[in-house]
RNA sequence: GCAGGGGUGGGUGAGUGGUUAAAACCGACAGACUGUAAAUCUGUUGCCUGACGGCUACGUAGGUUCGAAUCCUACCCCCUGCACCA
């Protein structure tokens, strides 16, 4: 472990870019820093592990975490650089920031000695602002100019659309709930993704303006409670250039009613061999020498994905706990391990209880069905054409068994223990068939 | 508001009356090879059908035609200039 958290971001490849003066900062006091969360869903999904990520390891390094959950510009929405939001329900909003509240206690320790992070909702102060207050105090110290200047608004003038108003104030919401925090909780870090950077600094340049102090002369000798940063990390994409965190271009979550344990473990375990170092160092608390340990490993011995098993195995058990970890390793020695056949069905439902699942009634299969239909019936595949062509490719299974037959007739005499069949396309991907009734 | 361009399958994008379920590329899925990797190669990629064949589809709604993604009309949306706001 480096002695301070910036040279430590800096080694995992964390920093972007950083306000002068910000690594000076957090090599010699403990500070309080923040991140906000956007509450467009119920859950956080997997890209929101790396402001997370970032919180824990400034926390771990003495400092005071503070998560935002935007209650309050949840309502209105961070301007997108296509087209305008669609505005979230109150009661959607509220809902969501429970939902994510929840997650964030996981990863944070609340109850830390020194330090204990914090969560607090910017609905606390947003709700009560009056706008000509807001105006007034916070409107005057931007110009429109310089908000114009912000990329995701740049983009969205150029369309005929347009921009509202609404979403183009998002900027000086954002950097009011800066001030909020540095006045109240003495907060000097913002941190954020690199398209935060914008925003961030408008917080910054907002507690500038508003928290100086000054000589007789009038010039600027400091702030009330210290000066203001910003931190960012740079956005993170996989080798092969798509956004981290998604699986067949769908969000992954944290919530395991979302994403089960085990789809969220084998994301990990699935890790290009290119980008698994970069993951270690951005998700996990291994230290310096580990993961140049398992670096080594995966270039001499990359068969035997020592760190992407690694990888999956800390994330997941940070995210889902042991029980969550243990969950998905018995799914994945059961699915990978080749053992189905040897186990019975309440094993496999024991086992597999988590794993992706359909149901099919018992009475379909009385008098036999085809394959093709069955699969469909049981949701590997979506349509009977699709049955048919996958089966025709060889890439279908009943019980483990390679089906080349698209009316090969599924019966009870296929059923494990009378009330489970095990589905699987391709290599990986599996589907637990119970038969009900 | 005026003028011009455009809306095609998951994406980019060809196609301007029949031979077009719609080129090409990407993506996706499967197979081979492997390491539950990457790269590569092969196949598949609207729906129903074992197959013949049928059905639905090219912004929306109508129309012309034996026949339209392709022509006409109206409407919606997007883009590019110009004007207005200044």
């Amino acid at each position: 472990m480096t002695t301070n958290v910036f040279d430590e971001l800096t080694w995992r490849g964390m920093v972007y870019d950083a306000t002068p003066g910000c690594d000076g900062m957090l090599a010699t006091e403990k500070v309080a820093c923040y991140i906000g969360f956007d509450p467009s869903a119920k859950s956080l999904h997997m890209g929101q592990l790396i402001p997370i990520a970032l919180l824990a390891r400034m926390q771990r390094y003495g400092h005071t975490p503070i998560a935002i959950a935007g209650g309050g510009t949840g309502m209105i929405g961070d301007p997108r650089p296509t087209a305008e939001r669609q505005l979230l329900s109150k009661e959607t909003v509220e809902e969501n920031v429970l939902g994510i509240r929840a997650q964030l206690e996981r990863f944070l320790d609340f109850k830390a000695k020194n330090n204990p992070a914090k969560l607090i909702n910017n609905a606390d102060w947003l709700f009560k602002l009056g706008l000509i207050d807001f105006l007034r105090d916070t409107g005057k110290q931007f110009t429109v100019n310089y908000m114009l200047d912000k990329e995701s608004v740049k983009a969205r003038l150029g369309r005929e659309a347009g921009v509202s108003f609404t979403e183009f104030s998002y900027m000086l919401l954002q950097a009011y709930d800066y001030l909020q925090l540095y006045r109240g909780h003495g907060c000097r870090l913002q941190m954020g993704g690199s398209d935060q950077w914008g925003n961030i600094l408008a917080g910054v340049d907002l507690i500038k303006k508003v928290a100086a102090t000054t000589n007789q002369a009038g010039a600027v000798t400091g702030y009330s409670h210290g000066e203001p940063h910003a931190l960012v990390h740079p956005l993170l994409t996989t080798a092969s250039g798509e956004k981290f965190g998604k699986s067949e271009g769908n969000a992954l979550w944290l919530d395991r009613s979302m994403t089960s344990p085990y789809r969220f473990y084998q994301y990990w375990f699935n890790v290009d061999d290119r980008d698994v170092v970069t993951y270690l160092k951005w998700f996990t608390l291994l230290d310096r020498p580990e993961i140049e340990g398992l670096e080594e490993a995966v270039r001499t011995e990359p068969a035997n994905r020592e760190a992407q098993k690694r990888l999956a195995r800390e994330v997941t058990i940070a995210a889902h706990g042991q029980d969550g970890l243990d969950e998905a390793e018995r799914v994945t020695a059961a699915f990978f391990g080749g053992e189905l056949a040897r186990l019975g069905a309440s094993d496999i439902e024991d086992v597999l209880g988590d794993a992706p699942s359909g149901h099919v009634p018992r009475s379909a299969l009385q008098g036999g069905m085809s394959f093709d239909r069955f699969a469909v019936a049981a949701g590997l595949c979506v349509s009977n054409a699709e049955a048919r062509r996958l089966i025709d490719q060889g890439g279908a299974y009943l019980n483990d068994a390679r089906i080349l037959d698209p009316r090969q007739a599924v019966t009870v005499e296929h059923l494990i223990d009378g009330r489970i069949v095990i589905l699987r396309r391709g290599v990986k991907t599996y589907r637990l068939v119970q038969i009900t009734g």
